[in-house]
DNA sequence: TATGAATGAGGTTTCATTCAT
DNA sequence: AATGAATGAAACCTCATTCAT
């Protein structure tokens, strides 16, 4: 089955971009890698940005997917926090996937405006989505810092992952994940009393 | 006074990375900065990535001093932890510094080895200091997971930076910091007391 | 009733070149405006400049009936001034006609022989057909400066028809019609006296 | 004395605008005839457009220069013509120059607005200067045609121009000057008064 | 020390043209 | 007849770095 052209480019720019010491994420270097002359790129895309966002979507659906999947699940709690770890331990792990997004990150940092749009939208949607499961699962009310405690922790993940991008965190994701078990399980309930109490 | 070369040169870098939408720290733009022509920047520095090591080196230490500062204290726990929350707030806040750090992190997810090992050790010594004041105010014991405990708090002031950063966090950074305060005033010392008894 | 393919070929191209603001006339643009693919274009045509020939040909062919037609007719004077006055004003309102024999007038300013050639030889029919209507309607004689004084005449509307194309004249063309009426009317008779007394 | 980079390149600009055949006037071509890198010239010049804009007005000011020139003197009228015979005639010789000016026409054409503005600017003060002389030499009044006969005797000349540039102006320049001289001499005054009695 | 002109490799993009289907 | 994916050369431009002065 022939794959069609943006296809083979999208993952041709996800394997550049995420390819350790790839020095850029140039056309020619996606044009090379998706084994086409750069020319060809430009028949599927406009520019190169517009592959980037491409990507971006694609990588950001995944994620809100994953993140939806998990609140909308008519699952008992318990379930939900299995669901939890297990998804973030596989965040952890995912280091092309990772890198991809870091790179988005640099993009806008750069200060290209529509992807900070996207992802500002996207960030949204994912502290909704865990405040849903805190609400659910852990008895959080509606409290004024709700939005606070869910960017820390969205945070914590996006610190430690890029931890590990970075190679300056050791400790086996194991031992990471050990801690994270703790905090949702004897951790966070305590804590959401005290916000809920406040 | 006069002011010697090297440093004129890493504060307009310092600057030219940090400004808000600038598009790229070319050398020329720093020249510009510093007032001087791009090739008197080559008499200080042998190449760019050398600016880029000496920046580091600088930025580095600030943090590192700070961290030292706080752990070496003989100082009351309430006062460690004031100065802790200060410290922190006051980060959060630092655009430019930020900027200047998640710069760093792109060049070396793109392969700067020697600036990766500056970085690891760097944070190396960090964690390290974070784990002494566990230790001293928390009374953490030493426990197999110390390393991945602080790692997670590490990596949650980097994550909600990043979050700044990128304009992706709407929360006042004073909501931020409320919460930040509880974990460290109500939530932390079960916690440790939890790990301590595993 | 089908349209064969190399007039919608044509015809594409002769809108793509005149469009205003069109920035380029490119294959691709031909064949998007034709509805056709890149691939068919070169079914019709060997390459792209044997379209601009053809559509050179058909907007000389163009010119050339209309100052045939002029010459030819067995009308009185005054008919034919009118008509004169008449194919000028409609010219000097035609944009898109304009702006086409000014791409034309560009390519063989880049060196384009060919093009050159069919052009001399088409703005040599035309001084002839104007040189005929002089003598006969003006009863200019066979001097040494017919040709001349032809080539004046003819530069004058070109030159005036640039000045409309890049809009640097703001005169009404009523306002440059009447100075022109004036000028075959009374000014053009005088004058060729003078000539044919020399 | 050394020639400094930005007239170095003007130069070299106008040479290869000029050359007959040149197949466009690329920045490598200004560069190789200039004999730098076209990295160099991206040292004196911001980008390809602003070299065309110092070529413009460098070339606009000489004909504004001599527009003036003819037009402020306070010569007699027959100097006044002869001046006027001899600098139409120069210029209708002046092939790298006109050519040069007809490249501008073309990217007018394509649509660039900023070179189009100076170039109507520029109009306007020919037109301004034509009609000055109009009127102290040959005793125009201020009639409502003024500016479309300037127009048509600015276009006359322009539209020969462009004949001799296209090659499909066979006559001599002595030829075509015979006849404007005729037409300066004996063919406006009568003209002129007639638009006077209107 | 210092200048800034110059280089050259490499970036993104455009486009006439070819060719398998 | 027709498609449209693909090529490859060449366009403009950027920038770290070198070097004569």
């Amino acid at each position: 089955m022939k794959v069609d052209g943006k296809s083979r480019i999208l993952v041709a720019a996800r394997t550049v971009i995420s390819r350790h010491g790839s020095n850029r994420a140039t056309v020619r270097a996606i044009a090379e890698e998706a084994g086409m002359s750069t020319g060809a790129i430009y028949h599927y895309y406009k520019n190169k940005d517009d592959i980037l966002y491409d990507l971006l979507d694609e990588s950001l659906s995944d994620s809100t997917r994953i993140a939806k999947g998990i609140a909308k699940q008519e699952l008992g709690k318990d379930k939900v926090k299995k669901e939890i770890l297990q998804k973030t331990e596989e965040r952890l792990k995912k280091d092309a996937e990772n890198r991809l997004q870091y790179h988005f990150a640099h993009e806008i940092l750069l200060g290209n405006k529509e992807l900070q749009l996207k992802f500002k939208q996207k960030y949204k949607e994912w502290t909704f989505r865990i405040e849903e499961i805190l609400i659910n699962v852990y008895g959080l009310e509606d409290t004024r810092l709700n939005q606070a405690l869910t960017s820390w922790l969205l945070g914590a993940i996006d610190g430690v992952i890029l931890q590990y991008l970075l190679d300056v965190n050791d400790n086996d994701v194991e031992d990471m994940m050990e801690v994270f078990e703790l905090l949702l399980e004897k951790g966070l309930p305590p804590f959401i009393q005290l916000l809920n109490d406040k």
